[in-house]
DNA sequence: TTGAAAGCGCTAACAC
DNA sequence: GTGTTAGCGCTTTCAA
């Protein structure tokens, strides 16, 4: 590749100031449409492309809005050799952020964590976008408390866990109203009784927050859980998943000596983890036992049968986080943090006993 | 917020100068241990987060992979509530370009295409990255063969039609033969004889290449086909696909005055469209008429029947464009341009008659 | 190992 | 309208 051309290059070829070239990319009308015209074939000529980082560094700014995200490959998911099903949060979010970032004329720059030197994930994204969103705990706490005083940062997907982070704009969903409504259905309209939450060792905000609303849901149906879930798995990975189903059958650890009418999952990936398991083990899904998720993936419904769980507005939560930081860039929101708790919805599916049965072409969503 | 701190103030803080503050940054073990402390320690005191942009200028290198994509939002989907149904091919490119990307140390900058004044798309993203990929027909031929000239850029998704961007790498699938893979299985296992092949006016290279699979699988099976499709539509929607459905049944367009035994899409879009049409019209499928399409997005499964279709491996295809890149900046690739072609897959699911009952959890896929 | 100084290509005041 | 002139914050020789 040969040196690109600048400004001096299409200044000194079509006879003008650099000044002059610099106005017509920026504010075409200001400059007389006869120079302009010279100015654009010169640039033709020579193959003159604007550099982005020349324009950053002198107007500081970028227009460019970024994402952080974790490196999210749950390893059982990763040989799976569809693709939809292998489509995480991640991926909607990118969605939702990139529609809502090009609206404003905003590109949108990703990146996901990954080991490095002293070049930390945030670091170099934050250092070429105007704002960013990061996924919760996807970065250091005190890195981003450094980064947040110089540029707008939203915080996606888990609570604003650490104090020293109140300042920053915030986007969640409704994990616990989701888990209450969805427990509500198995207590309330399937008539279950005996039913086990798996969660996860490591101790997320989101994880007890879908806990508590499960928690709320059996006292208010006067069912008794203890206060912590039945089984906790190091990872929520379709394989722990698969073991929580185990353990769960095998031996006999709830209360009666039975088996739990219904096994409620942290999220997804255990619960078709659990599926599997328990097709293995010839326990049939919703018959035997009701199984249910969280988090709505795409996953969710290709499984047979296909699952019950609590879907998240992953595309929305990307949007979000795109129109704050876009509002803070322009000033607009107030000085006070926004928070955002979006709603959820329970899908009714199979795994519950709800069947679902499709009827015309969109069915059996 | 303020302003945001400098190797200047850095350098000042930990009494060196800025040089040795860029190296701490860039190539830590040239700086002695203790300078190198304290250089950190004043940085992170100050918030110092390196300018992206300064460094870019400095250097001329970014670490960031662009992928310009078309804006590809089909009105029809645009307004379906469920996220995943509209997951696009783009979604999955990208998906795959940001792993591939991530493997190698780069970020990605994702932008569509949007009208704007002379700051086109592609200027935008090719000022701030060190390669990128277009999907086809994004941007103007012309403006691609000048950036081109600074820069690598990959094509993506259809063959490279202009001669003038021959000299570009460029990575496709095999549009023409999974229609004849499609085509055949249709006249070969399914015994039809009478298929309409629904394309689109505006003459796109893929859609030119699948029809020529097409009229090949019929040449070889003695099935006459004209020379051009049965029907060509204006675009490539849900709404098209539902009138070319109706066309092909109302007026009895085709030779024998009957209906055609099966209708062979273009694409995914078009056959779910005519999908619902036939529904609405009392015409079962694929017991009266069977409908194929073309692509294998996520869509496609998810509607009754579920769609027979030849799937892209789009993921593959977003990899391959950043392996690509990332060889050229390195240097790795020769002078002559590449081109791949990645292979399809035909899935065979319900709306062909091929049913894929499914068994098993992930049954049904 | 560290410092000094010259850009990198562009924007933004400010004059003309 | 258009030109002049400073920087923007960093990397990069070249010396020391």
């Amino acid at each position: 590749m040969n040196a690109a051309p600048t400004v001096y290059d299409v200044a000194e070829r079509s006879g003008v100031s650099i000044a002059t070239v610099s106005r017509v990319y920026r504010n075409p009308d200001s400059v007389r449409a006869a120079t302009r015209e010279r100015v654009l074939a010169a640039a033709r000529e020579l193959g003159y492309v604007p550099s982005g980082n020349a324009r950053g560094l002198a107007s500081r700014s970028t227009g460019v809005l970024g994402l952080c995200f974790p490196d999210y490959a749950d390893p059982d998911t990763a040989d799976i050799e569809d693709d939809d099903a292998a489509m995480l949060y991640s991926d909607q979010i990118i969605r939702g952020m990139e529609r809502a970032a090009r609206r404003h004329g905003y590109a949108l720059l990703i990146a996901a964590s990954l080991e490095g030197g002293p070049e930390s994930l945030v670091a170099k994204v934050a250092g070429r976008v105007d704002g960013f969103a990061v996924l919760a705990r996807t970065v250091p706490t005190e890195e981003l408390e450094v980064i947040s005083r110089r540029q707008p940062v939203v915080m996606l997907a888990g609570p604003r866990a650490d104090p020293s982070l109140d300042h920053l704009d915030h986007v969640e969903v409704a994990n616990e109203d989701g888990q209450y409504e969805l427990t509500r259905h198995l207590l309330h309209d399937h008539g279950l009784r005996r039913l086990a939450y798996v969660g996860v060792d490591d101790t997320s905000p989101d994880v007890e927050a879908r806990f508590r609303g499960f928690r709320r849901a059996c006292a208010e149906a006067g069912v008794d859980t203890g206060t912590e879930p039945a089984l906790r798995m190091p990872m929520m990975t379709q394989a722990e998943g698969a073991r929580a189903a185990d353990l769960l059958c095998g031996s006999d650890t709830d209360t009666d000596g039975e088996r739990p009418e219904a096994f409620v999952f942290a999220n997804d990936q255990m619960a078709v983890g659990a599926l599997q398991a328990l097709e293995r083990r010839g326990v049939r899904v919703p018959d035997d036992v009701v199984v249910t998720g969280f988090d709505g993936i795409p996953l969710s419904r290709l499984v047979r049968p296909s699952l019950t769980t609590v879907r998240q507005p992953m595309v929305r939560l990307g949007e979000q986080a795109a129109e704050l930081l876009i509002g803070r860039l322009h000033g607009q929101s107030g000085d006070e943090p926004v928070s955002l708790v979006l709603p959820v919805s329970v899908a009714r599916r199979e795994s519950c006993g709800c069947a679902g049965k499709g009827t015309g072409t969109f069915g059996a969503v």
